[in-house]
DNA sequence: TAATTTTCAGAACATTAGTGCGAAAATTCA
DNA sequence: TGAATTTTCGCACTAATGTTCTGAAAATTA
């Protein structure tokens, strides 16, 4: 890659910094001052020189539409992510029910056990709990006895999503992607070889999102 | 602190999505556009209702001079905990083989990506990889489409474990708990109601060992 | 219901800020 | 050294973008 200019080399650095103090990018005129250039259009030829070697991208047209490469340097392997603990609050089995969060759940975890959940799962982790599956209950969601079910808590869903939803007359929880279609409510298992079933919308409740299931056989 | 309006609330995010996407922040019309809104003095409006709450700051006469506090949401502490990148080295769909690590593979991941998983669950992450399940061929093994299965190079596995294992007769491959059983060997579908299958050892082959399933439906 | 405060619309306006272009200066190359 | 190439200059032009103002609509409060 051929060797950048000394000027591009003041601008690259200008613009590192300007970007760490005003979390914005600078303009050509910022630049053409904090650079001691005497005209934009060097700044904006220079501009163009450091984008084709690849050292940062121009929008063209957009005010301040600039935006560093990040090709700066590669990670080496151990690489440390952030997570959140969220707690386990108990297991999902047949014929009890669901264990639910309650109010005061989240001001008393002392007793249950947590798990360590990528941030990008689960946000901020609000609302978030995991619970453990004990027996084949839930075998048509494809989920077996040992898995970790990742839920959220939610009064609402969107179509599609799988849930954990209760149905009134049976007084029933069940895992489920949940499919709203106005007076009906559909229920369709993960499984698709198996049949979906539709209730008055009334008749259901929903209680959780699952967010993900994780299966450790280790 | 007072709460936000919806509208706010709505501009808010999209000012995070605009500048996660552009790396630069969005002009007050870029927010119009985006949040649907009739008019740039409704943006400006709210924008001065977003900064006197403390979400973010504005910086006058300057475009796109807008960005977010860091004091937002009271991040509950991330943890960090070391992880070990593994690269996904394919997809398994119904048909095609399942894609395996060949010996040089290790030594040229460049075009692979990469998944963060807990050093606690890879170990060193040697001969770890992870693949995707396109389709429900694997359904009998409770494992449905766009699940992640994260496997480690293995020539032999232990009773109960389940594994990518080749029926040479069949030069099919699938996912099962293995069994050795002397001569012969069962191989048994996660999915307790199908029927376990009994095949000469010799026409068994282990490919790779199921570490984990990561199912995720955020 | 009346009085107030907040929010919204639309448009005109004023800067800010990127671009284009010809020419000069500096550098490179043969 | 002289031509070719790269870089710099100055400046005008125009698109991008923040601001402001007036009045109305909507939401709150009295």
């Amino acid at each position: 890659m051929k060797k950048l200019s000394e000027k591009q080399l003041l601008i690259l650095s200008f613009i590192e910094e300007f970007i760490d103090e005003h979390d914005y990018p600078p303009s050509i005129r910022d630049i053409q001052t904090g650079c001691d250039i005497t005209s934009t259009s060097v700044v904006s030829y220079n501009l163009d020189r450091l984008q084709e070697h690849g050292y940062l991208n121009r929008h063209s047209e957009v005010s301040r539409g600039l935006s560093l490469s990040n090709q700066r340097d590669a990670a080496p392997e151990p690489i440390s992510i952030d997570t959140v603990a969220v707690p386990l609050l108990g297991t999902i089995a047949a014929g009890s029910p669901f264990p639910m969060p309650e109010n005061d759940t989240w001001s008393d975890l002392s007793g249950s056990e947590l798990i360590d959940l990528p941030q990008a799962i689960t946000g901020t982790g609000d609302g978030v709990y995991a619970l453990k599956v004990r027996g084949e209950s839930m075998i048509d969601a494809l989920i077996s006895d040992g898995d970790l079910v990742i839920m959220e808590q939610a009064s609402s869903v969107r179509n599609g999503q799988m849930a954990a939803v209760r149905i009134k007359s049976d007084n029933t929880t069940t895992l489920k992607h949940y499919y709203s279609e106005g007076p009906r409510t559909r229920l369709e298992p993960a499984n698709s070889q198996m049949e979906a079933m539709t209730f008055r919308s009334e008749d259901i409740e929903v209680l959780s999102r699952v967010i993900a299931v994780w299966r450790y056989m280790g």
